[in-house]
DNA sequence: GAGTGGTCTAGACCACATG
DNA sequence: ATGTGGTCTAGACCACTCT
């Protein structure tokens, strides 16, 4: 008559669920307390909050701390995306990698790029373009600020035996990042070097990382065409 | 002498990036045991486990039962992204939100939406095009398919009163997501829609759930040129 | 086989948000 | 002031995976 295991907090995840996909709990609807759920269930009280933990991560439900937790009444799509070194994602759909420096400069940070990091005043920072290539074909073209003043060892790194990409993932973790996706129209520089018609369309990555308040890099990487960005799970 | 408070998991968690970051645990380097920091720390194992576990969602660690936990030496980027209802979303720029419904008909899957549910023989299915707006001005425009055999209540719903895109989302949660990011030139229905030049760069969003294995709805959303996608964090 | 992370429990206290 | 989720602890056992 007795329970074969203890319940996990999968499966009380997988049931608090069910009764949100049924409607048992409708949306907007408020839950019992974890702990009564978890008298009800037979578990202690942890492994409810564990399960509710991930309901709330992925958006299905909403906890808040003396008002008890209700279902999501307008749920939002949540979405996770892993962005792998260019290197990495190239090889991992079975081409060869490669890369082309294009340029390598220092300037001064103009207005657009002191918004991307939050600053104020311009700096000097070393720009640097590059070229992916996948089985020798454009893959993503790269225009790259990265501050100097926090590392000013970058100056002696060659960038046409590792890329900027590498470097920085491999030498400089971040504690803030920002992410943005857009399409643009490939032109210039963009339709030349991934050599594509002026007016393509273009899946564009925008990634800029900080050390605390500090500026590390920003980057917009352009993709050839037909690029998509698959979300994890 | 002795600590003011306790040590949260967040505290750890800021630790354990700390020296990340500084290197002194570097890229590829294998991490002490959670028992010895927490010992080291000087607080229970599950408040390491906590900030572990947190540090691992980010991507900056990998853990593996045996193998113990490690940096990562090639750490990916990993955004997460929420897309409301477009209702909302609208709502929340400030602007008036609308919908036209566009058609509405019932038709064979083609191959390509078979592809997309992962289904190998065809169904009749709802088919809807609408088009938000936001001010007035076209936003987004979808072209979305709903599976009528798990769902035939849909066929009497009026579209005119409320977007397909918020029928399903408070009536039909899922429990399996697909989501993808392209970019396409402006063509044919889209650049009508969405009133702008053949050609233009358009940011894609292709959105199928399932409940289980079966079907609910499959959507491609395009949005007017300049829209662009933010990640949360 | 053995080592390490993953989970469960029971109980205590804290912190936040609401009435 | 009170209720609810959030966290911490200590200890036990489980499950994966490497050798």
């Amino acid at each position: 008559m007795n329970e074969q295991t203890r319940l996990s907090w999968t499966d009380v995840r997988d049931e608090i669920r069910a009764r949100i996909l049924s409607r048992a709990y409708a949306p907007g609807d408020k839950l019992p307390r974890d702990e009564d759920i978890a008298q009800e269930l037979g578990c202690a009280r942890s492994t409810v909050h564990r399960a509710m933990q991930d309901l709330s991560q992925i958006g299905l439900v909403e906890r808040k701390r003396k008002g008890g937790t209700h279902v999501r009444a307008d749920p939002v799509t949540r979405a996770t995306f892993d962005i792998p070194i260019t290197r990495r994602e190239v090889e991992q759909r079975g081409s060869i990698y490669s890369c082309q420096l294009i340029s390598r400069t220092v300037e001064q940070t103009p207005l657009p790029i002191m918004a991307r990091f939050g600053i104020t005043h311009p700096a000097e920072m070393l720009r640097v373009k590059a070229l992916h290539l996948a089985d020798n074909r454009p893959y993503i073209f790269e225009d790259r600020w990265i501050d100097v003043g926090s590392m000013p060892e970058i100056l002696d790194v060659d960038f046409s035996l590792e890329s900027a990409n590498e470097w920085l993932v491999h030498n400089k973790p971040y504690s803030r990042l920002d992410v943005r996706f857009s399409a643009m129209n490939a032109e210039g520089e963009s339709a030349r070097y991934l050599d594509t018609p002026t007016g393509s369309a273009l899946f564009v990555i925008e990634r800029t990382t900080w050390i605390g308040a500090e500026p590390i890099t920003t980057v917009q990487a352009v993709a050839a065409p037909g690029y998509q960005l698959v979300a994890q799970n």
